[in-house]
DNA sequence: CTTGACCCTGAACCATGGTTCAAGGCTATA
DNA sequence: TATAGCCTTGAACCATGGTTCAGGGTCAAG
């Protein structure tokens, strides 16, 4: 049949059958039309949502920004520089986070180098003596 | 009295009670004594715990693995090189997380670069317009 | 001996982003 | 027309790391 059914789509975009409906029903995206029997048939402009989404998600935005984004995206009323002032945050966000983990990773670093590493009891491991706050 | 009671212990750590008392229901922490009343009393040695498991936290360990972590501490045939394994591992993983932050930071630094920021309409705006994948 | 702060238990609930299940209806193909 | 493979719904479940709630018991001070 001509229709593009949800099965389409997901083959089509990738999405997965139930995730397309865990996104309609969280409202994320809007609802498609439905036939008689009941099934959901999805237009372009459907789809150009549904892959809005990913990409927005891949870039690290929630579902719930996305849904902003996706509003802000239709309304008439909003402007660039709304979107601009979401995108900001979220680059803060990101830099947040990557500054979270490169302290990790150097705190982390620095406490292994100097675990022998080998067979030696545990009592001369310097990170689970790190950890015991035996520094 | 004397105790040092989960209240006690919650003030000197900065753990909060509920905390303390689902880490030991999830079975991370070592089970305290009770006093005939039902009170858990700490000793030192729980406190090491907890704080143990607050760093490695701090250091990017789940709790399954701080798990892992107390229990290969105490273990008299387990050595430093497991425990410097799972230090490896968890750099890398730390590592990847934030190669995938700096990508989207890139990507999103990228197409935020060309909007205008201003009260264009959203039809102008680059990054709705990457997201509709209108490159 | 009462009051208030503290403690106990078990269970439900929170956010996040979905996945899985049960029970049944619709459709395409041979 | 049989039947595989779609589709529907609502609800429960997953991991992660806790928080909150209801309904009580205990302890120390006044």
């Amino acid at each position: 049949m001509a229709y593009l059914t949800i099965g389409k789509v997901a083959k089509k975009t990738g999405v997965g059958v139930e995730t397309i409906r865990y996104y309609e029903r969280s409202g994320i995206l809007s609802k498609p039309d439905r036939l008689p029997s009941g099934y959901r048939v999805y237009t372009e402009e459907n789809i150009k949502q549904l892959l809005f989404l990913r990409k927005a998600q891949a870039l690290g935005f929630t579902l719930g920004e996305i849904s902003d984004l996706l509003s802000l995206s239709t309304d008439p009323t909003s402007n660039c520089e709304q979107i601009n002032d979401l995108a900001k945050e979220k680059i803060l966000q990101i830099e947040e986070k990557i500054a979270i983990l490169q302290n990790m990773r150097r705190d982390l670093d620095a406490i292994a180098q100097y675990c022998p590493a080998n067979s030696q009891p545990i009592s001369d491991c310097s990170i689970i003596n790190h950890l015991y706050g035996n520094s």
